[in-house]
DNA sequence: TCAATATAATTGACATATCAATTATATTTG
DNA sequence: CAAATATAATTGATATGTCAATTATATTGA
C-alpha cells in the first residue's frame, strides 16, 4: 500500500490553512484585548446577535462540544465577560446575558475581525469563493453522510 | 459596523469541513484500533517514512507544537507504540524508534486511512481538488505574509 | 578558547478537546 | 398520574494547545 503521506494531502493544506488563519486573527486580537481568545471573541458574537441561545446552541456554532462550552463560559463569567442568571421557562438551561465588559468587547472586537477577514482574503474573487464553499461542502457532507454506515 | 456572523464566512466552511473530516476518520479508525488517535497514527506514518525525524520536526508536519508533541510521545511511548532512545551524533535530540506494536498498526492503518479520504473526496474531480489546494494557499499567503506587519 | 548565542526538548500553568458518567429538570407515554 | 425517556448542563479523567521559563547540549565568533 503505497499511501500518500498525511503532508501531501489536501486535508493537511485545508488543515494549514484555517491554523494559519487562527494564528493570524489571534495575534490582532490580542494586540488590542489582552485575555481574549478567537473563540471566546466568536461566543460574545454570537450571544449579541441572539441573546437567546443556550449554550448548547452556542456550542455547535463553535464547534465546541457541551463539556469545552461549559468550561470556555465558566472562565468567560470569571473574567467579567459574562454573566449566568437562571432561566426560569426552563430550568435545566441558563440564561447567558452580556456584561459591561463584554459590551466593549463588542465595540472593539468587530473592526479586528473585519480586518482579518478581509486582509486574509486579498485576491481573491467571488467567485473562487464560491467554487471553494461548494468543494468543501461536498467533502463535509461525503463525511456526514458516511457516518452513518 | 454590520459583521456577518462568523458562521456565515468561508472561515467557518472551512473549519466544520476539516472538523468533519477529523471526526469522520477517527471513528473509521477507533472501529479497528482502540487507544489510537489520528495525530497518533499520523506520527507513526512519518516517522515510518522518515525514521529520523526529530520531534520538532515531526510537531511541524502534524501541526503541534514541541509542548505538545513532547507530552504526545511521551504516552505514545507509554502505550508501548513508540521507544526514546538516545543520538549520540546530537545529545539534544532523541531517536525515536516504532515498536512492533507499532508496526502491528502500521499495517492495520494505511487500508483505513485511504479509505477515508476516498471516501471523503468521492465525486470531486482532480480539476476541482487543484482548485481547492490553490485557493487556499492563497488564503494561506495572505495570513502568513500580513503576520509580519 | 570560551563567552555568547542557538537549538532540542522539557516543564509548569492554565485553557481547551473528548468521552463517559452523572445531576437536575422536562417531556412523553402507558 | 407515574414510570420511562429525553434534554441541558456539569463533572472527572485524560490528552492536547499555548505560552513562558528552564535545562542540556551545540555552534558561533571575538
Amino acid at each position: 500500500m503505497n499511501l500518500p503521506l498525511p503532508s501531501e494531502t489536501i486535508f493537511h493544506v485545508i488543515e494549514s490553512t484555517i491554523k494559519e488563519y487562527r494564528k493570524f486573527a489571534q495575534k490582532n486580537i490580542s494586540e488590542q484585548i489582552q485575555d481574549m481568545t478567537i473563540d471566546q471573541g466568536l461566543v460574545l458574537l454570537f450571544l449579541n446577535k441572539h441573546p437567546d441561545l443556550t449554550q448548547k446552541e452556542i456550542a455547535e456554532l463553535v464547534f465546541k462540544d457541551n463539556a469545552s462550552m461549559t468550561r470556555m463560559i465558566n472562565t468567560m463569567v470569571q473574567k467579567k465577560y459574562l454573566k449566568r442568571s437562571m432561566n426560569p421557562e426552563d430550568r435545566r438551561r441558563y440564561k447567558i446575558e452580556i456584561t459591561d465588559k463584554g459590551k466593549e468587547v463588542l465595540e472593539t472586537l468587530p473592526p479586528i475581525i473585519h480586518h482579518n477577514r478581509n486582509s486574509s482574503l486579498k485576491g481573491i474573487t467571488k467567485n473562487e469563493l464560491n467554487q471553494l464553499e461548494i468543494i468543501l461542502n461536498k467533502i463535509k457532507t461525503n463525511c456526514t453522510k458516511n457516518m452513518i454506515l
